[in-house]
DNA sequence: TTGTATGCGTTATCAG
DNA sequence: CTGATAACGCATACAA
């Protein structure tokens, strides 16, 4: 291991050819007669250069061969979340062609942190980090590289991947009141970034997309249902808002809607660690469709996403801006998966609807 | 949006000073005139320059703020499995002080594939792509970079980050030994890179260090066990590989021990679908224990391995290579947790212990 | 097929 | 505190 590395002019030397030639060996992009490139090898055997410098030949090119993934607050939320990670999946698929590597990024404390701009990334896909969304945004439009938001208002001219989040919720919220359902809460995704748990007061402001349209689709449903915000798509956080929720004042809800199947898991913990029973004092909803386990023998009733697809479709549309093209916004639809979480509303003991 | 960005140089040229004061100012690498610094900002929001080009200033630097992460086959697979996600949860936390970026790359079809080549990082953390990871290092290697490997042996000099595989599932092997089992099967992870799901023929050489480590521990203890190699860490494969292993010849064996917790799953569930009951008829064990939940009210028999605990070991590790240290290796261990997944042998029917 | 010249956009260094 | 200079290591257009 020599102090400097060796460099293609080095190579270039020992070889007795000029740089550009032993460049031309390495990447292929002339025809090099076979003796020339011969002693190129040899000479770069010998001293022990692999390749061009990835930093010189990406600013020469004016690529990298990355993509930067930003990910919401913390990387470990976002791999605790099996829909984050399916989503992954979908967008390493989805750019499979290209040889490409994806930085994940999490879009930090500070709003439109450092690595925002000052990765070495062709390009970037914002993941449903709204509400710090426009800075990042502004971060990155700055530096006129393309981007892809998914789950988050980009306005004009980002390509945006979406679900139907709104009619989605209203879907689920249908099929609790047509089982008869009068008291229902909600447990919401984040509704702030930071995320900070607690109730959702009337008219608050709410940052996150997707939670504000999945609340907005439930209320469509049960315009005075109450909601409690978690701290995270998690089980615990489920469980810790479930609590809440039926510690609330006056009779317990018989039905709890929650916005991602973590936290429904997590609810119906909270319910039959409460002493009663799911779905027969309380019904439950998820929301995602990709978490099967965990409420064995149940079965969640949740509408499912389709979350890889999400992420294909942020790659091909990344693909094809690094292509020079401008790809269309998406919207994706959810579909409505029954199970047996969520069952006929207890018989009413004469309440009216109310707040919890 | 010029066709060309706006430069360093042409804000400097806008605010009438030189490239280098400009340049300053962004890097507050040297103090500069309150006047100076104004001028140069208001330059720079005029031409909408946001800052240093990533891909010049890392060239200059020599460092890109980029560490990357080359995890086994498929970021499908990685993905999928809990015990790698958390691992880079780790990982993430344990480089948080370094304002770096985690790359991730999968060790393709094409080995050293170009990836590991040209990707522009300061250091990478091999993960259990064994077999090929001799290739994958020696092109890093080559490239002079700083380079710490997770549950692989990769030779002099570099550090690494292993756990008691052997001894860990020795430790399930007597547990289960001390229930008074004889007929044990075994069902490993992938054995080859690229994984080929089927029974380990005797005497066959492992390419996947993990695999043959545990696989060793298993023996240890029962000598003579079959073993039958999945494609990958997931139920889907748990339940194929336990679906062979019942089809054998011969009385089906009384315990199997697989060797993670998701394959386990799919193994318990193979079982039960094939009409026998966890552990009265067979008895099975996991490995990881970071999988809780998906075999309710079944609580898995299994080791926890410290996951996180290696992604934040090889984080600090390369933390102190990066700072010119030469850490050392590490060996973390894995703790038994006994389940009900696991119960006496099924009264003998006077069979000799047997390859199933 | 090979070589020459040029610049990609920065920043470390050092002299003023 | 500011500016001039010189790399960083490579790849491309073009000429030979």
């Amino acid at each position: 291991m020599n102090v400097r590395r060796a460099t293609i002019a080095d190579v270039a030397r020992l070889a007795g050819v000029a740089a550009s030639t032993a460049s031309v060996v390495f990447s292929g992009k002339t025809p090099v007669s076979d003796a020339t490139r011969a002693r190129v090898v040899a000479a770069a055997e010998q001293l022990g250069y692999t390749g061009p410098d990835p930093r010189a030949a990406s600013l020469r090119r004016g690529r990298s061969g990355i993509v930067g993934v930003v990910i919401g607050d913390r990387l470990q939320n976002a791999f605790r979340d099996p829909v984050t990670t399916v989503m992954l999946d979908g967008l390493a698929e989805g750019m499979a062609e290209q040889d490409v590597g994806l930085l994940l990024l999490r879009d930090g404390a500070e709003s439109g942190g450092p690595a925002l701009r000052s990765a070495p990334a062709d390009a970037f896909v914002l993941v449903g980090c709204s509400g710090r969304l426009a800075d990042s945004l502004d971060a990155i439009r700055g530096r006129g590289i393309p981007v892809v938001v998914i789950e988050g208002d980009a306005g004009e001219g980002v390509p945006q991947i979406r679900l139907d989040n709104r009619e989605a919720q209203a879907v689920v919220a249908r099929h609790v009141r047509d089982l008869g359902h009068e008291r229902v809460a909600l447990v919401t995704l984040q509704a702030s970034v930071p995320a900070q748990a607690g109730w959702i007061a009337d008219g608050a402001t709410i940052d996150v997309d997707v939670t504000r349209d999945r609340l907005a689709g439930a209320r469509d449903v049960f315009p005075d249902a109450p909601a409690f915000a978690a701290g995270a798509s998690s089980i615990d956080q489920g469980y810790a808002a479930a609590e809440a929720v039926l510690a609330g004042p006056g009779p317990h809800p018989t039905a709890i809607l929650a916005q991602s199947d973590l936290l429904a898991v997590g609810v119906i913990r909270a319910v039959q660690d409460a002493g009663m029973v799911v779905p027969d004092d309380v019904s439950v909803t998820g929301f995602d469709g990709v978490w099967v386990d965990g409420v064995a023998p149940l079965t969640l009733t949740t509408m499912v996403q389709p979350a890889a697809e999400k992420g294909r479709a942020a790659g091909a549309a990344i693909s094809a801006m690094l292509a020079g093209a401008e790809p269309e916004s998406m919207l994706l639809s959810s579909a409505f998966r029954p199970g047996n979480t969520t069952g006929p509303a207890p018989i009413s003991r004469g309440e009216p609807a109310s707040s919890v």
